[in-house]
RNA sequence: GCCGACAUAGCUCAAUUGGCAGAGCAGCCGCCUUGUAAGCGGCAGGUCAUGGGUUCAAGUCCCAUUGUCGGCUCCA
């Protein structure tokens, strides 16, 4: 699949992105003032890098969420204080109020013109040939060779620019960083320095973009999973390997809890499958042709090769091979939390969500092609009622139809293609194709959500699979007896736990709801005596499912509700002379909120309540 | 993997032009017995990521390695 420009644009993490970018490709971004100001702000970028590196070279440098970037080849590194500077001469630059003024020109006038900027030269023999625009992205459109100036630079460029620098707001631009990017984007191709910035129409809207970038690294999974003492990664154990810690992994639990409740209440089957399959099966599965490059080298034993998997469906459609099946034995649903391992380049790690062992919670559906249309239904709205549980209210789609190079019965396709996209029509959710970016072997349906504060990440994604079940030759046997070939349906629903868990973390910015908190409770004895009384509310509380800890530190109170604030803890119980009279707890929620002495009983009806209803 | 930056106590961070490795928090030991976001005192805690090198002297300078971070490419 060819990469979306805007996947690019990621400056704090790579699976999220951030709600504009939807807004981009839905509503005319590319026609707005904004990414005008945006593509403009590059070129006065570009112009103040060249004042000062005059030997530099340009490469693209587009409009893209929240900002924009440019290309160079450089003579050396850039620094932070370059930043500054560059960014000290766009101001000046765009006091200038120098004008942006259009033209066209042929081919040939165009490599004089950039005689000396190689990029150019190259992106200008691309818009010749035609079949790709400026920034080589595929256009069906004949181009027009055009260039743009403002003040002393000069740009190969489409367009559109605001008509004058003054449009642009000095106060509401800001350089971001600045990293290494491929030339168009092929690691075989030269690896240019890339700057980031942002531009805005008002100053305030940039402190509110800078605001969020700040309110994002609060939120970073890596940092409160420290704080809050989730989970850890070593390097002794190795990159990309999680170690759940006891909190991280009862939020864990109650996950897998919630989701296995519901599988077993929606017709699926659990099962358990190996962590290890001999080569043949990767054979088959077609794994070792086209995936061999993200999975661990094989373990020899007895002359035999042994890969640790990749993926858990072969084994599953082992499973489905087991015995002769029956149309009536259709939708046939396997679900297990299947631990695989992929060998991922050491620079793509982060934190939970690019891991190099994770869980997938995965199934595969078996279906009559006649039952396909309710099974997609079926899984796309279990799918949506799972995540809302979690706190997401909001989701996009991701339609991914056929490549060029695909296996399978195009009329297949298009039938399986129509299901998801009918299905998708009929939940009411906002979604996008993705023309030709399905796998080889099947279309696919990713969803992504939205976060507490706007970012999107890719959890939920649905395959079709018409590869797997012939290479396997499974078959179900049909009303008229003779055996036919089953659909197959991949599904994660979400994602992988750690992903999952990462994107948690973040969406509730590590202040997990009661039904999720590892610790529902923190008992607070204010002075020794009252300990007893405690630990008698704490057993009390456990005998009601709750989960409570008591804080039999020496400290002060005010210190352990310092503790307990910091970790988030949803309820605070602090239990002094008058409370242990009366045989209550004071209540104090996390929010600050100071509910005063209630009735233990009355405690545990909150609770139980809020635990339930998961908020 | 690639480009760049970074790596000091469990955590967050100091350490001047190369000159005896420090603080706060956490931990442990005492005292205090406490009413809604840190009570007081003491103790202990380090192969300055690892391995080389330069130097009378290296946390600091040089080289390599490993890891982390920001991106590129790729993805659950």
């Amino acid at each position: 699949m060819e990469p979306r420009e805007t996947d690019s644009s990621q400056l704090l993490g790579r699976v999220f992105i951030w709600r504009n970018m939807a807004a981009k490709h839905n509503s005319g971004y590319e026609e707005s003032n904004l990414y005008r100001i945006r593509h403009s702000a590059a070129h006065v970028m570009a112009e103040a890098v060249l004042e000062k590196f005059p030997e530099g070279k340009v490469a693209i440098g587009p409009a893209i969420a929240d900002g924009f970037y440019y290309d160079f080849e450089l003579p050396r590194a850039l620094t932070p204080e370059d930043l500054e500077e560059i960014e000290g001469n766009m101001r000046r630059i765009i006091k200038g109020k120098h004008a942006f003024t259009r033209k066209e020109l042929s081919a040939d006038e165009a490599r004089e013109l950039f005689a000396d900027q190689p990029f150019k030269i190259e992106l200008i023999d691309g818009l010749e040939r035609g079949g790709f625009d400026e920034d080589g992205n595929p256009t069906d459109e004949k181009q027009v060779i055009s260039i743009y100036q403002q003040d002393s630079f000069v740009d190969l460029c489409r367009g559109p620019h605001v008509s004058n620098t003054a449009e642009i707001n000095p106060d509401a631009i800001k350089l971001l960083n600045v990293s290494g990017a491929y030339w168009r984007g092929d690691e075989k191709r030269p690896m240019l320095q890339r700057i980031y910035g942002t531009a805005w129409e008002k100053a305030e809207d940039l402190q509110a973009y800078l605001w969020k970038l700040e309110e994002a690294k609060k939120r970073d999974h890596r940092k409160l999973g420290k704080e809050l003492d989730l989970f850890s990664i070593n390097d002794e154990v190795g990159q990309g390997l999680i170690l759940w810690h006891p909190k991280g992994a009862k939020i864990r639990r109650l996950i897998e809890d919630y989701w296995g409740s519901e599988h077993e209440k929606h017709g699926y089957d659990f099962v358990y499958t190996p962590h290890v399959g001999k080569s043949q099966l990767w054979e088959t599965s077609g794994h070792l042709g086209f995936y061999n490059e993200n999975m661990y080298s094989p373990i020899e034993i007895e002359g035999v090769k042994y890969y640790i998997k990749p993926m858990n469906c072969p084994f599953h459609l082992y499973i489905y091979k087991s015995s002769i099946r029956s149309y009536r034995d259709l939708p046939i649903r396997y679900a297990e939390e299947g631990t695989v391992y992929r060998y991922e380049r050491s620079g793509v790690l982060h934190g939970l969500t690019r891991v190099r062992g994770f869980t997938q919670d995965d199934a595969h559906h078996f279906c009559r092609p006649d039952q396909m249309p309710d099974e997609i239904d079926f899984v796309v709205e279990f799918s949506i009622n799972i995540l809302k549980a979690f706190g997401f209210k909001e989701f996009q789609a991701y339609l991914s139809t056929r490549p060029e190079k695909a296996v399978g019965d195009p009329e297949q396709w298009k039938a399986a293609e129509d299901a998801l996209e009918a299905s998708l029509k009929r939940h009411n959710l906002p979604y996008e194709i993705d023309a030709g970016g399905g796998a080889f072997y099947g279309p696919k349906i990713d969803f992504k959500v939205n976060d507490a504060i706007g970012r999107e990440w890719q959890l939920t994604t649905v395959q079709f699979d018409f590869n797997e079940p012939e290479r396997f030759d499974i078959t179900y046997i049909a009303e008229d007896g003779q055996p036919k070939r089953p659909y197959m349906i991949h599904r994660a629903l979400l994602g992988s736990l750690e992903r999952f868990f990462g994107v948690l973390i973040e969406h509730y910015a590590g202040a997990f709801p009661a039904w999720l908190a590892p610790i529902q409770a923190e008992i607070i004895p204010i002075a020794d005596r009252h300990l007893d009384y405690a630990q008698k509310i704490a057993a009390e509380l456990r005998e009601k499912g709750l989960r409570v800890h008591v804080d039999s530190r020496a400290d002060r109170m005010n210190a352990k509700i310092r503790d307990a604030q910091r970790a988030k803890v949803p309820y605070m119980l602090i239990i002094g002379d008058k409370e242990m009279e009366a045989y209550k707890v004071a209540l104090r929620k996390r929010s600050g909120e100071d509910l005063g002495a209630i009735p233990v009983e009355d405690f545990v009806q909150l609770a139980l309540e809020e635990v339930a209803q998961k908020v």
